[in-house]
DNA sequence: ATTGACATTGACGCAACGTAATCGTGTAAT
DNA sequence: ATTACACGATTACGTTGCGTCAATGTCAAT
C-alpha cells in the first residue's frame, strides 16, 4: 500500500506539516518522490511512523527519537526506564506546584497573610544553600521558643474554619504517621508523606517554612517530653520515626 | 530603594535578560531611565516582579500574568482555582503517560507482544469510548477461564529473574493491601496504590492490559473461595477490599 | 588612562509544528 | 475542453520565554 501525504496523515492521525517537518529533519523521509513531487510513503514508512508516534507520545524529543530509531542495536528498555524517570520527577514537580497552588488560593482567599519580607523568600529556594546551614546547629534552640510564642499568635487570629482544617490536617498527620511506623523504613514512602504532611500543617502555623526550621521542630519533638508523649501515644518511638522521616524529607540532619 | 537590572536581578532571583524582556513585553516596566540609558526600579516595581514571579511559579503563562496583575479588581482567588484544575488535568496526563512507559517497558522487554492491528490503536485513545463499555458486564465470565489458561502459558517461558521480579511485585501488592485495608478506605490513596501494583502486577500475565479485564479479575478474587483464601490469609475480607479498591481504580464496577 | 564590571540595544536560536500565501496537479463534472 | 476544486509543493513567519553572543557605552577604581 502507497500512501500520500494526507492520506498517511488520516491513518496515523497527524497533519501534513508534521510529515513534512519530518521529512525536513530527516527523522521520516517517504520512500519515493513521484513524477509531480509528490511525497509517497511505503509500508515501511508507515511502520517508522508508528515507532515515532509511539516514542513520541511517551514525550520523548524528536531529537531523541532520531537516534533512538536510528541506532542499530539501541537498548529501548534502558532508554525508556530512563524516560520513566524523568516522567516521575515531572510528577514530582508538578505535585509540589499543585501544593504551592492550593496554598496560594488559600493565601489569597485571606486565610494566610504573608509578610513583605516572607515574599520574595518563597522563590528564593536556590539561596537555601550553605550560607545557612551553618545556623542548622543552632536551629533547635532558636526556633524552639520562636515558633511556639509566633505560633500561638497566629492561632488567636484564626477562624473556624481554619481551625477545623487544621484539626483535620493533624489527624491525617497522626494517622498516616502510625500506618508508616508499621513499616519501619522512616525513608519510605509512607513516611515522606507523611513528613510531607507535618510540613503542611506546620505551614498553618508558620509565617515562612524553611527545611531548617522544620527539622529542627522535628529534633524538638524528640527532646521535649510534652511532644514526645503527644506522638508516642499508642506507639512508642513515634516521635523519633517522624524525626527520622523528617530530616530525610528535609535533607537536614540537625542532631 | 532604587535598583538597576543585575541588582533587581539578583534580589529576585531572575536574569538581566529576564528584566529585559520583561520591560520588552510590557510586564513590568522601569520606574525610570537614568541619564544613560540604565532601568532604575523602584518599590513598587520589587512588589510587581514579585507578583509576577508568584504566578510564574505556580507555571501561568506570562500573557496571562499580564492580564492578572493588570485587571483593576482581578479575581485571582477565582483564577488559581481554575489554575489548578488545569494542573490537575495535566497530572493525569502525566499518569497516564507514565502508564504507558511502564507498559512500554514491558512490551520492550518482550513480555508483552503487540499485534500489527494494536499498533496504531494505541495512539487513537479517544477511540476507547462507548463502544466498549458494553462488554463490561460480560467480562468477567469472558476472562475469567481465558485468562487462567493464558497466564500458565506465560509463567512456562518466563526467566528466572523475571519470575523472582513478579514475586517481589506480588509481595508487595500484599503488603500494600494490608496496611491500606487498615485504612479501611478503598478510595484512599494506599487502597489506589495498591490497585495500581496489582495493575502492574497482572500486566506480568497479561498479553495486553484492559480495564474491563482487571475489574473482572478483581471479582474473581471474591468469588473464587481459592483466591479469596489466598488474600484472606491474615485479614479477612481483604478479597472484597482489594476488589472495591480496584473497581474504583479502573472505574469500572462488573457486580 | 586603563581596566573591569556593568549597562544598553539588537538579533539569532531553541522545539515542534500552525498558519497563511502562492502556486502546480489530479480528477471529476460540466 | 474547460472549469472547479481538492490536494500536492515550497517558502516563510509566528509561537514561548528567555539564553547567548555581539557590538558598544558607562561607572568606579587603580
Amino acid at each position: 500500500m502507497e500512501y500520500t501525504v494526507q492520506k498517511l496523515g488520516q491513518l496515523a492521525g497527524v497533519s501534513t506539516r508534521t510529515l513534512r517537518y519530518y521529512d525536513e529533519i530527516g527523522i521520516l523521509k517517504p520512500a519515493r518522490i513521484n513524477s509531480s513531487g509528490y511525497r509517497i510513503y511505503g509500508q515501511s514508512e508507515v511502520d517508522r511512523l508508528q515507532q515515532i508516534l509511539f516514542f513520541r507520545e511517551l514525550g520523548v524529543s524528536l531529537e531523541s527519537i532520531k537516534q533512538i530509531i536510528n541506532a542499530p542495536t539501541f537498548d529501548s528498555a534502558k532508554a525508556m526506564i530512563e524516560h520513566r524517570e524523568k516522567l516521575l520527577e515531572k510528577r514530582k514537580q508538578l505535585d509540589t506546584l499543585i501544593f504551592n497552588v492550593e496554598k496560594s488560593i488559600d493565601v489569597i482567599g485571606g486565610k494566610i497573610m504573608m509578610t513583605d519580607k516572607e515574599k520574595f523568600e518563597g522563590f528564593k529556594q536556590k539561596l537555601v544553600d550553605d550560607n545557612e546551614k551553618k545556623y542548622g546547629k543552632e536551629v533547635r534552640d532558636k526556633y524552639g521558643e520562636e515558633v511556639v510564642n509566633k505560633s500561638n499568635n497566629r492561632v488567636k487570629g484564626m477562624s473556624p474554619e481554619e481551625y477545623e482544617e487544621i484539626t483535620r490536617l493533624g489527624d491525617e498527620v497522626l494517622e498516616t504517621l502510625h500506618i508508616a511506623f508499621k513499616t519501619g523504613d522512616p525513608a519510605g514512602e509512607l513516611a515522606q508523606q507523611a513528613a510531607e504532611l507535618h510540613r503542611k500543617w506546620l505551614s498553618f502555623y508558620w509565617d515562612s517554612y524553611t527545611k531548617e526550621a522544620h527539622a529542627g521542630i522535628a529534633q524538638m519533638y524528640v527532646d521535649d517530653e510534652r511532644f514526645t508523649a503527644y506522638y508516642d501515644d499508642k506507639q512508642p518511638g513515634t516521635a523519633e520515626f517522624l524525626r527520622d522521616a523528617v530530616f530525610i524529607y528535609t535533607g537536614i540532619n540537625v542532631k
